[in-house]
DNA sequence: TATGAATGAGTATTCATTCAT
DNA sequence: GATGAATGAATACTCATTCAT
């Protein structure tokens, strides 16, 4: 009984991987749930006892997507202080599964709105960490006073840009690897506050001098 | 002959015309050749007597949309100097077709190989503006020093980036009406040269002061 | 173009004839749009091209075999005075196309609501022609007073059962051929008004001497 | 060994009277195998334990409401003389599981040919009793000398006729409740032998002034 | 040039039945 | 005896593309 219930979790978890590892490499509308069947080595009609639509298996996987990027990110963020080290835990948290994230956001709008909101929980949980470094930055004048919103969609967008349009800015296998540091450092002398030639933060200038 | 072929050229523009609106309302995946017959009031043979394959079609719509887009837009920016012009020029190209631009960036990783060239030739010719006129405000210190590319596709990201994601953040029909001005300064406010309490800019500064 | 229209109306006809035998041969559960598309000599999708769904190829076949039975049956009907003649009108009707009216009124229950209702006006127009003959033949005396609906009613259950239930009753091909006659004069019979040993029917007997 | 063996019946009655609640409730066509493991809670496997096919189980469950019915007409029948008192024992009968009789009649040209031959069975057991009354009445010249099986198959017919079509004649949940008495009388008015002017029967007067 | 009927290769989903545990 | 995961064949419906007229 143990045994049988382990086993059809594991024939759903089979799904799952072969499932996000196909969406992975042909993308979400490109692979037919009889090719998932093929892939992971069970019949077609298995399927749908485990995920009664393809909508329903899209959104299962997303949700899994979701929660192990959160849960990833939160372990790699929680302990950071700094901004850029909660930018860097996002970078790696997406590089370790940068082909299926790429799919997200390349063709998110065509998803079932179930997954479609999945994934927006998930950013969700990025900006929390995000914000959080941030306020700290903000506070110290290290970075600019930017509305949150602005701040977090600022760094979302040019991370997607250079996601989706991978074939532009890199040959390798991933964007993350060969740009990410580079992102991270242009995307963060954008938001800093800039020092003048004393090497004295502007904010910190202004605090002394009054509101000048 | 003259008014056979003009008339076979006046049936190409209601096929690219009404396969473009149709592309916007309901996106590039969802759009069939028959419901493009149909609504252009032609026989669905036609269609591909004009264009060998659906492929061929869309990549059609999108280098007619991309010639557009970059003539609308020289038009516009080319006797602008300031960087802020440009990028209004920018925001009112797109605002003016902003749903079937939202598709491109939507659902462009599915589009046929074609049709994504002409789209990023597209972006060349806003680049091309773009990079004019912010080379003019380095050099006089108004705006930061960026490499082209981090700049253009900074701008690009968080622009697409509300574009994609319009349902988060507005209930209206235009996310350029509604957050365009907002995004623009935004931008503008990321990319400037900071200026100390004295009111120079920390560039200006720089170079009157040497290396420092 | 004329030729093409009465190709394509062929065309409907010809998957129309073909789902009418099948149906008829098989019934209507056991009938798939494939094998009709097979039997038709044409290809599956084009079924889909003349009838949206197969129950609409339902209803089209029913609506069409209403029709010919209420016309056929009005011709067959209408110059005739006497019951007897009227349900012999019926028969032969019914005896044309017996075995897809028997698939009728053994799956109508299974049918599509639009075909239900396409059979329930086909037996309108029965009911029509036999109210007419019976209302002469009660006003006569000739058959007993007898509600509408209990005489048509009665009639229709005596034929169906006998239909529905042909393997009980016959071994040939066709229940009318060889029970339509004796079932008719059953039927004749159990309406009949019953005349006395003075060979006067008891209607206009009750109508001499009052109502007594 | 006993108690195994009492287990096994009893989850054979559970499939049995769940199968006959479903089928009653949605008719034999839409009711699935693993609805009915569902709706008796037992595992969709165990069905075919005791029942081989899907079409061994419907012919067991016919099999039983054949019996059951047949008994429980006897029981109401055999003490009764008129056939007015059989007729209605009949319509009880059936009023009694009126649902599940009409899916059987509605549906039993599509069940398996042992189902079939089981309702037929049942049948035979209430024409029995018809006969037996009938051959008193007719006897004694309440009633017309009519065929046994015509004598029947008019009743069942009349009666099988309101209850497939109960749609068109009552919105109740009963056809037999709502009309059942009224058919009944109908019936027995057709099938009567009709009295002349002196309140004689027309047999009774035929047999005293002879064959006349 | 234009038509639109016809094609045919998919595609998700259903369900009775099997079988290892 | 009982479980329920797994099978696999079947089925309605879609759509880009072709071609005879």
């Amino acid at each position: 009984m143990n045994d049988r219930s382990a086993r059809k979790a594991a024939t759903r978890v089979a799904i799952l991987d072969t499932a996000a590892s196909l969406f992975a490499d042909r993308g979400f509308i490109a692979v037919t749930t009889a090719g998932i069947a093929e892939a992971a080595g069970i019949s077609h009609g298995l399927i749908f006892a485990h995920f009664p639509t393809r909508d329903d298996l899209i959104a299962a996987v997303t949700a899994r997507f979701g929660l192990l990027m959160g849960s990833r990110l939160h372990d790699l963020a929680e302990a950071q202080e700094s901004l850029r080290a909660v930018l860097q835990a996002h970078l790696r948290t997406i590089g370790e599964h940068e082909l299926l994230y790429t799919r997200f956001i390349a063709e998110l709008g065509l998803l079932p709105a179930a997954a479609q909101e999945h994934f927006v929980a998930m950013q969700s949980v990025v900006s929390h960490h995000l914000f959080r470094a941030a306020a700290g930055e903000m506070q110290s004048g290290i970075i600019m006073p930017i509305e949150n919103d602005l701040l977090f969609n600022t760094w979302a967008g040019l991370l997607h840009y250079y996601l989706t349009n991978r074939r532009l800015f890199t040959t390798g296998s991933s964007v993350i690897a060969s740009l990410g540091e580079r992102l991270l450092t242009h995307f963060l002398s954008l938001i800093a506050q800039k020092e003048d030639h004393h090497g004295r933060s502007v904010h910190r200038l202004r605090n002394a001098y009054g509101k000048g």
